[in-house]
DNA sequence: AGCACGCCGACT
DNA sequence: GTCGGCGTGCTC
């Protein structure tokens, strides 16, 4: 083959397509599908993925590629497939496809240099280059060299260099070795100079020691002398320094105690024996296991796992990205030890890039990750596991806008493999499914140690404002509060809200504190006494006086964690607390230290956000508490009813997962309501009945699919005119049974000053709804794109603003 | 996405 | 007459 089929690193409309390159002779054997390349496009060089090979092209004069930028393949067949069909089902480029399946560090950089041409090595140009041979594109563009520059260029002084770069290093570890045998260096010690103390100090620290080769900083630091003086014996040849490729192992200092499989339930087992079968007889089929909390269904998830394994074959699990804790690592690793890697956003590109390779090089069987472990390059697949199914998290919101769980099924298809999708509160969109008999259903619905799913109090908090309370715990969150306090017993206290207030009003004129670029209200911290966008990132320093009509009568609502915070040392002064949300587990690891904190009781309440509501697994927590319950079900999105339903239900589930039973307090505006009433019963199936029936009358999922079409711009008008005419194009090329809302402005109508309005097209079975959006992006995306116009098309979106 | 090409206004 | 503004269209 001497033609490459090549799709370039360029996401726009016009170059979403195979460009042909002749393979260079000496490249011919080595150059396979789903390679990268650095190819030459238009004046510079680029990087490519190669999709795959032929002999004949059309391209009248073909161009070379300039070299290959891998030595295998970074995606095999399947991969590439899948690509191809993540761009098709996702409305996106293939190569923001390519990207999004492997590790950030394979992306390339681009760097643009001048360079003096070696003919001519004016010194005239010493000046403008400062005695070097080469200068970067942007340091001349800072410095205004460029006009000058470009003459010496047209003059044949000069020329512009395009360089791809690869983020794609491998760590290198200095290794140490003695140089002469081992009773030798006694002799070499004596042979120095009394005054070369440290040197000696290494000499017998390497004699007594009982091991062939040291790692370079660690040695130093164990024999306790200078790194120089590893250097000093490297030169006069007692010792040796060789380089090694090695992983950077985000666990290096954790230790995993090996478990070993745990006699499973009744129950477990009947739910096991069906995904038994299927990995045995290399069928595909989707299970939804449906397990109440404690319910066990991560051993049901390890021993599928090992017998996979059995079979030679390779698992992945996904997990939301919160829920990743060192704890769930430890789960997995505890049982199959080095067979695992793991793959997440906190771990550096380094260390991500790391665990791909160990999964690409074959040395892990398992892998388990947030998202983008969904696309974990194995080859032999024998399941894949989708833990918390519910989760939106497994959307990606950015192009290509894939969900995993569909990714998911795709792969299992092609691997005749099982997908379970574990939940105790299933999406609604599975669920129903499940129903359908599209996926098999499996339930497990008692706990595993027989334990009772905890007690549940809903708390009606204007009873308590009636009855003069105005705190923001309620008489009976409190007294249990003291409760647990007294019996040394740990609480979790959950409120969806970061910050200090939710908004600032001024009592006199009704002023709120709005961003200046975004349609919403700023939010109070108090520790940095600062107003903050969270939208946008805009701060500002909270204002003593109203800035409307200068009254001092200002004041804040709303209750963020931060308060909860304030206020529980007011109250209960004894109490430890540990606040964890985005702002307190901002740096890396700090995550892990809270929860280590807690887990080994040096704190007596842990309050936080979302991000607690998952995978905590401590026995001695027997008190939940949920501060305000409503805060997601106003929320102008059609799940909000399911999402407080999981989250109420999943936050009970903390509580009471071990010898102590546990209770759960929830306190609410609104009582009443389904969601409420029946996550407080953990009653599944009429939640699910009652949403679907709601779900049935608003004409949306699972009834409906969605395709959601956001323009943003900075001229209003600009924005509505577009999005009208987008939604009368798109009018006119679908059917009678599908619905079209808008244009309306988009829940936020303003992030970051530029305006947003929307387009929402609810359909069943539309086959020219795709084309016509594509056509859409083609028209659009061309022509105003240049002028900061933004047309962004999600299908089944999740999230609405 | 970049970059060149090309066509109009404001200067040496 | 030239420099340079950014609309248009192409990149194997």
């Amino acid at each position: 083959m001497t033609i490459a089929r090549v799709i370039v690193d360029v996401p726009a409309i016009g170059t979403d397509k195979e460009f042909d390159y002749a393979i260079p002779e000496k490249w011919r054997e080595m150059i396979q599908p789903g390679m990268r390349v650095a190819v030459p496009f238009g004046p510079r060089i680029i990087q490519g993925f190669v999709i795959g090979l032929k002999d004949t092209t059309d391209v009248p004069r073909l161009k070379s590629i300039s070299k290959p930028l891998d030595m295998t393949p970074v995606l095999n067949k399947e991969l590439l497939r899948l690509g191809e069909w993540i761009a098709e089902q996702t409305l996106s480029f293939k190569i923001t496809s390519f990207h999004a399946m492997l590790p950030a560090a394979m992306k390339a950089k681009y760097k643009k240099v001048i360079r003096k041409t070696d003919h001519m090595k004016l010194i005239s140009l010493d000046d403008l280059f400062g005695g070097k041979q080469e200068i970067d594109w942007k340091e001349a563009e800072k410095r205004n060299l460029l006009p000058d520059l470009h003459k010496e260029i047209n003059k044949g002084n000069a020329e512009v260099i395009y360089l791809v770069k690869d983020r794609a290093k491998t760590k290198k570890m200095k290794i140490v070795q003695p140089a002469v045998p081992h009773h030798e260096l006694r002799v070499a010690a004596d042979e120095l100079p009394k005054n070369a103390v440290n040197q000696i100090k290494l000499l017998q620290y390497i004699h007594a020691a009982q091991e062939e080769s040291f790692e370079a900083g660690d040695l130093a630091a164990r024999a306790e002398v200078p790194r120089q003086t590893i250097a000093a014996l490297v030169k006069k040849g007692i010792l040796s320094e060789t380089e090694e490729d090695v992983y950077r192992d985000p666990y290096k200092h954790k230790h995993f105690q090996r478990t070993t499989p745990l006699p499973l339930t009744a129950q477990q087992q009947e739910a096991i024996r069906p995904i038994l079968e299927t990995i045995e007889t290399n069928i595909h089929q989707t299970f939804m296991l449906f397990g109440v909390t404690g319910s066990g269904k991560t051993e049901v998830y390890l021993q599928s796992i090992h017998e996979v394994i059995k079979k030679g074959e390779e698992a992945i699990v996904l997990v939301p990205e919160i829920a990743l804790t060192p704890q769930m690592v430890e789960r997995f690793k505890g049982r199959f030890g080095s067979d695992v890697a793991v793959l997440h956003s906190r771990l550096s590109i380094g260390e991500q890039y790391d665990e791909w390779r160990k999964i690409q090089k074959k040395e892990v069987k398992v892998v388990v990750g947030a998202r983008s472990a969904v696309f974990a390059p194995f080859e032999n697949l024998g399941i894949i596991i989708i833990d918390e199914e519910h989760e939106t998290s497994y959307k990606q919101e950015e192009t290509p806008r894939y969900h995993a769980r569909d990714v998911a099924i795709e792969r299992a298809k092609y691997h005749q493999c099982p997908v379970v999708l574990g939940s105790a509160t299933p999406s609604l969109e599975s669920f129903a499914r499940a129903q359908k008999g599209v996926y098999q259903l499996l339930t497990l619905s008692k706990r595993m140690n027989e334990k009772q799913l905890p007690s549940v109090a809903i708390v009606d908090m204007r009873e308590e404002m009636r009855s003069g309370n105005r705190s923001m715990f309620s008489k009976e969150l409190f007294e249990k509060l003291k409760d647990r306090l007294a019996k040394r017993e740990q609480t979790v206290l959950f409120l969806n809200r970061r910050g200090h207030s939710t908004f600032l009003m001024c009592r006199d004129c009704g002023f709120v504190m709005q961003c200046p670029h975004c349609d919403i209200t700023l939010t109070f911290h108090r520790y940095s006494n600062e107003m903050k966008c969270h939208y946008c990132g805009f701060q500002t320093e909270a204002p003593q006086t109203c800035p409307d009509c200068a009254s001092s009568h200002i004041r804040y609502f709303g209750t963020g964690t931060q308060k909860v915070e304030e206020e529980l040392s007011k109250l209960l002064p004894e109490a430890r607390v540990i606040r964890m949300d985005v702002d307190t587990t901002g740096r890396k690891g700090a995550h892990e230290r809270l929860l280590d904190h807690f887990q080994a009781g040096r704190a007596d309440i842990l309050l936080g956000t979302q991000m607690i509501a998952k995978g905590l697994d401590f026995p001695n927590i027997t008190l939940v508490g949920v501060l305000s319950a409503d805060t997601m079900l106003h929320l102008p999105d059609f799940r909000a009813a399911e999402k407080t339903f999981q989250l109420l239900t999943q936050v009970s589930g903390r509580a009471g997962r071990h010898e102590l039973s546990g209770e759960v307090v929830i306190q609410t505006y609104s009582p009443e309501h389904y969601s409420i009433q029946l996550a407080g019963k953990q009653d599944y199936d009429r939640f699910y009945r009652q949403e679907m029936a709601m779900r049935k009358l608003g004409s949306y999922p699972p009834f409906y699919y969605l395709a959601l079409i956001t323009v943003q711009h900075e001229d209003l008008m600009k924005v509505i005119s577009v999005t009208e005419k987008i939604s009368n194009y798109m009018k006119a090329r679908i059917s009678q049974d599908a619905i079209l809302l808008g244009p309306v402005a988009s829940p936020i109508p303003r992030i970051n000053d530029r305006y947003r309005y929307q387009c929402l097209i609810k359909y069943k079975r539309e086959p020219n709804l795709f084309p016509a959006l594509k056509k859409v992006l083609e028209h659009y995306q061309t022509k105003l794109s240049k002028e900061g116009l933004s047309i962004s098309i999600d299908v089944n979106p999740y999230m609405m603003i």
